[in-house]
DNA sequence: TTGTATGCGTTATCAG
DNA sequence: CTGATAACGCATACAA
C-alpha cells in the first residue's frame, strides 16, 4: 500500500507538499496541486488513518456500545446516531456489551484505546460508580443513553422509566382493571427495574396492594413473553390485564394467549413498551409506552459532537414517555376473569 | 493520558520492557513485571492503538459494511459476524452504506484506511466490476455478503435468491393458484431482481405468461408492502395470492388487505421472504422462503478470519432457499377471486 | 533478563 | 509556495 513518500517521490515534491493536497491546505500551487492528485490516483494512496491520528492525536471518530446489535430497539438507535455523526463527517464505530459486564468493560477500553473523540455507551450492567470513574479518568468525553446517571446528569440522554411504567399501569386502571399482572425485563437492567416501580407506584396510587403472584421476570424478547404467560397462567391467579416490559415480549405474550384462546383485548388487556415500528401491524395493534428511540440516537450524536468537539448546541436529556393508544387496551368487562383463583 | 515513556519512568524500567509485559512476552522477571503492572495501573495506562497498529501494520479488526443499521435482517447478521469475530479476539467495525452508491464507496474507503484486516461487505449498488477492482488493487481480503460476484465466488456467502423467488411461486402454483402478484423490492438491488426472475421462471414453468399488470415494485419497508396492495387492487386485476419481495413489506401487505376486509388466507395467499424473527408471531404466521442470515453472519466472520489471518477452515459459501410453510397460505378457494377483473 | 535505537506514515513547525 | 525535520507512541532487532 502507497505511503506519502512514495507518492512524493512520483510526484517529485515533499512529502509536506503531498500532505498539504491531502489536506486540502490553500498554500500550493494548482500545478503543483494537479501534479501530487495525479500521483495519488496511479499509486490508489491511502492516507494511512493511524499515522494520521497519531500525528494529530484525534480519529475522526466517535465510539459507540450497544448492548446488541440486532433487535429493532438499537438498531433505530444506531442509525439515527450515525446520521448526524456522519452528517458532521466523522464516522461511528460500533460495538456490542452483550449485556454482560465484562464485554461492557471491554468493548469501553477497546474505544477507548482506538481515541475516539467522545464515547455513546448503553451500558446495562456497569454501576454507575464505575461509570463516574471512568468519565472521570478519561478526558474521553463519555455519552449514557437510555440511563440517568445523576453525578452525570448532563451526559445523559434518557427517558423517565418510573413514568413509563406508571402511565401503562394507570391506563389500564382507568380502563377499570384492578387484577394487574405484570411482566417485567430481566431485573439486572436499571429500565426493566424502574418500569416495575412505575407500576408499584401506579397500584400503590389507587391504593391497591402489590402481589407477587401477579409479576414475573421476562427477558426482553419475543420468546420470553410466551414462556411468561405460561407461567403466569399457571399459577392460577385472576388478571385482566397485563403490563408488558416490551414490545418484543408483548409480541410473545399475544401469541401465547392466542394460543391459549384467550382474546386480547376482550378476555385480557395488553399494554407493551418501546413502540417498535412493529407495535403497529400487530394484530391487534399493541396500545404501547412510546420511547423515543430516534430521538435517543440523534440527541446522543449531537452530544457525543457538542462535547468532542465544542460544537455549541441546544442538548434534550431528558424525554417523557407518552402513551400510545392502540387496539390492545379495552374497559374490563362487567364477566370474571379469564383465570379464575 | 499516560503513555509507554511516562510508565518506563514510573517503573523504572525502559519502554521495551513495558512494552514487553503489555504484550506478555515471556522474557521478563517477574518481579519487574509486577513493578510495571503497578505502574500501569497507576497512571491508568492505555497502550494507543494507533500507534501500536503502526508500528506492527495490523489492526485487530474486522470491518463490516451493512446496507442498514436497523432491521431485522442486518441486525441479525451484525450480530453472529461479530459474536465470531470477538470469539477470536478480534473487534468489528460496523459502518453503514446506507444503499447509496457514494456511501457505500465512502464506507469502504474508510475501512480501508483504517486498515482493517479484512472487509464484509453487504454491497447493494456498487457494481460489480467496481468490487472486483477494490479487491485487486487492495491487499485486504474482502468479503461479499449476500451476493454472488463471479470473479470472487469463493469470497462470497450468498443464497440463490433466484431459487428463492422461484420457489416461493411454485408453491402458491401447487396450492393451485393461477393469478399470482408480485410485490418485488427495490429493483435496482440485485436481490429484488433475482427473487423476481425466479417468479417469472415459476410461471414459466407451468405455462402462465407474465402479466405486468400483477407485479409492482415495492421498496423492502413495511409501508410499502401497504402501498403496494394499494396500488395493486387499484389496477382491478384478478388475483389469489400474492409473493412479497420480503417479509418487512409482507406485514405491511397483511395490514393492507385486512384493512381493506380482505382476509388472509382465505381471500389471499401471501407469502414472503427472509423469515425473519417476527414473522412466526404474525396474524396469521406468515409462510416465508427462509433466508439463513444468521449463518451468512457467522460464515462471513469465519472467512474473513479464515482470508485475513490465513486460518484454516471449511466455508460454506453458498446457500439454499428453504420454504418455511406457516398460515398465510392455503389452497386456491373455488369462489371467484375478491378483485374481480 | 533488560536497554538502545530505529522505523512505522503523517502532521506541523520553521526556514527558505 | 515548498522543503527539511522533529514529533506522535509503540514494537522490535540488536546489544549488552
Amino acid at each position: 500500500m502507497a505511503t506519502i513518500r512514495e507518492v512524493s517521490k512520483h510526484a517529485q515534491v515533499s512529502v509536506a507538499t503531498v500532505s498539504r493536497v491531502v489536506n486540502g491546505n490553500k498554500w500550493v500551487a494548482e500545478a503543483t496541486r494537479q501534479r501530487v492528485l495525479e500521483a495519488m490516483a496511479e499509486l490508489g494512496y491511502q492516507p494511512n488513518s493511524f499515522a494520521r491520528s497519531l500525528a494529530t492525536n484525534k480519529s475522526e471518530t466517535i465510539g459507540m456500545v450497544v448492548g446488541d446489535l440486532s433487535g429493532p430497539f438499537f438498531g433505530e438507535m444506531m442509525q439515527y446516531a450515525e446520521q448526524v455523526v456522519r452528517d458532521a463527517g466523522k464516522h461511528l464505530i460500533i460495538t456490542s456489551g452483550h449485556s454482560t459486564l465484562d464485554e461492557e468493560r471491554d468493548a469501553v477500553q477497546f474505544l477507548l484505546k482506538r481515541r475516539c473523540d467522545a464515547l455513546i455507551l448503553h451500558l446495562d450492567l456497569m454501576p454507575d460508580a464505575e461509570i463516574v470513574e471512568l468519565s472521570q479518568r478519561q478526558s474521553t468525553p463519555i455519552i449514557l443513553v437510555n440511563r440517568l446517571v445523576p453525578d452525570l446528569a448532563e451526559q445523559c440522554v434518557y427517558l423517565d422509566n418510573e413514568a413509563g411504567g406508571f402511565l401503562a399501569t394507570r391506563h389500564l386502571l382507568e380502563r377499570g382493571h384492578r387484577r394487574i399482572a405484570c411482566v417485567t425485563g430481566p431485573l439486572y437492567k436499571a429500565d426493566a427495574r424502574a418500569r416495575l416501580a412505575g407500576y408499584r407506584r401506579a397500584l400503590d396510587s389507587v391504593g391497591l396492594d402489590y402481589d407477587e403472584q401477579l409479576v414475573v421476570e421476562g427477558d426482553f424478547l419475543e420468546p420470553g413473553g410466551e414462556v411468561a404467560v405460561a407461567a403466569l397462567l399457571a399459577r392460577q391467579v385472576a388478571f385482566s390485564a397485563v403490563v408488558v416490559g416490551n414490545d418484543l415480549m408483548a409480541i410473545g405474550a399475544i401469541n401465547g394467549f392466542k394460543q391459549r384462546g384467550l382474546n386480547i383485548p376482550g378476555d385480557v388487556s395488553l399494554v407493551g413498551y418501546d413502540d417498535v415500528l412493529m407495535a403497529g401491524y400487530l394484530e391487534p395493534p399493541l396500545t404501547t409506552v412510546r420511547v423515543p428511540v430516534a430521538e435517543f440516537g440523534s440527541e446522543a450524536g449531537r452530544l457525543a459532537l457538542k462535547l468532542g468537539e465544542g460544537i455549541d448546541c441546544e442538548i434534550h436529556n431528558r424525554f417523557l414517555p407518552t402513551l400510545i393508544e392502540r387496539g390492545s387496551t379495552a374497559d374490563l368487562a362487567p364477566q370474571p376473569s379469564p383465570t379464575a383463583a
